[in-house]
DNA sequence: CCGGCTATCAACACCGTGTCGAGAATCTCG
DNA sequence: CGAGATTCTCGACACGGTGTTGATAGCCGG
């Protein structure tokens, strides 16, 4: 299974076709002055003020362009996961091939991608909680990587290379849920976290563990 | 190791001595109608109002008893953590005697104890991507549940039951990363999710996998 | 040169937080 | 008992952030 976006789209928010306008620049001046801020301070720390006068215009005309504060986030996220998506597709694809170093370039691809931005990785984490369309939008992510998981176990199970037992859905749930929170405290330094040059290799550990039993996975 | 409470104490927040006032009880109504309040609304939408209001008094009395709206849910969590930790005390002591069984007891007390306050808890996560101290809190709990676990790995490896492998540390900070994601998922119904009459059994399973390596474990 | 679309902002209404200062109730001890 | 401290209470305010309204300016096609 090759990861496929969902035509999620969110394009451009106001009714201005896309292209080059002056709109369009500001517009991407505001996602930009969000990102730099964020680098330094947090988004509940960042007002829409800041943002208006970031992007050098007042702040009724912000809301010209982003309907508010959590839109520019999630704009903000959805070329993340875009990115991140992009950086993952078709590796699965070829686990078969070598499944260690497959499994490890798909998780090293998601941490390089979080990794470089990620101050909107944190951001999203820290308002997920109180902002329903971020939570959907990643919700409905890590179900869709879920998914690619999921197909890749089945298929090592298939061709004999793994053992039968957890429900390849399960594991993958389990998988995914323990990468995204283990990032998350590496990039963000949040709580017990593992080193970040360490971070893939412990990760890959308890994937091959959990999905090959200790059997050393043969290539195809 | 067994989990000791490091005196987290922060006992009653103003001067007043604890025991039988007028103002206790006040107290204990502002936490009951906090946590009565979170089962059917989100922290955010709950103001300082609703829960002075809900504790009979009026907002700027709410001020007296606690700073502010966070300091409230920091108690409920302090609470609920406590008892996490009484549940789980101690379990780990006895790994050696039936390890399934006893990383099973484990994983499964931690998932009764939040279960049984999942309003508090689902509150919690999404409060600490805004509240330091909250964030801090949780921190610190999970770093003492870490070294429990990786104590307990270590020990397991002494006794020749687990191979050698991952950094015992690295190791427990995945696997308990893993199980408060997870755990929040099932609980919240956030996202991607475990049904939770399986989700302790999943866990077990990616524990056992991860520390023992297939290999099935002799109990001493 | 006019009607419609893009783009802009000053001023306003609203809501939640946290503070202040003035009180009422209760407790303590001479 | 009653004077002084302490516990407890709230009306009224100041502040800061959000989102809306309505007026206005440029611009482009017909």
């Amino acid at each position: 299974m090759t990861i496929a976006r969902a035509a999620a789209g969110s394009g451009t928010p106001r009714g201005r076709r896309p292209g080059r306008s002056p709109g369009d620049h500001r517009e991407r001046a505001i996602l930009a002055t969000a990102e730099r801020l964020l680098r330094h301070r947090a988004f509940a720390d960042i007002s829409i003020d800041d943002l208006a006068r970031g992007a050098g215009i007042s702040r009724p005309t912000f809301y010209f362009y982003f309907p508010s504060k959590d839109a520019v986030l999630l704009t903000l996220l959805d070329r993340v996961t875009e990115e991140a998506d992009a950086a993952a597709a078709g590796v699965l694809d070829r686990v078969a091939e070598d499944p260690p170093a497959r499994w490890r370039e798909l998780i090293r691809r998601f941490h390089d991608t979080f990794g470089a931005h990620r101050a909107v990785a944190v951001a999203c984490a820290q308002v997920r909680g109180t902002n329903a369309e971020v939570r959907d939008l990643w919700a409905a992510v890590l179900e869709r990587w879920v998914r690619c998981t999921e197909a890749a176990i089945e298929a090592e199970r298939r061709r004999g290379a793994a053992p039968d037992g957890l429900p390849a859905r399960a594991l993958a749930i389990a998988l995914n849920s323990m990468n995204e929170r283990v990032l998350y405290a590496t990039l963000a330094g949040d709580g017990p976290a593992v080193a970040e040059a360490d971070v893939v290799d412990v990760l890959l550990d308890v994937w091959l563990a959990a999905i090959y039993r200790g059997a050393a996975p043969p290539p195809a």
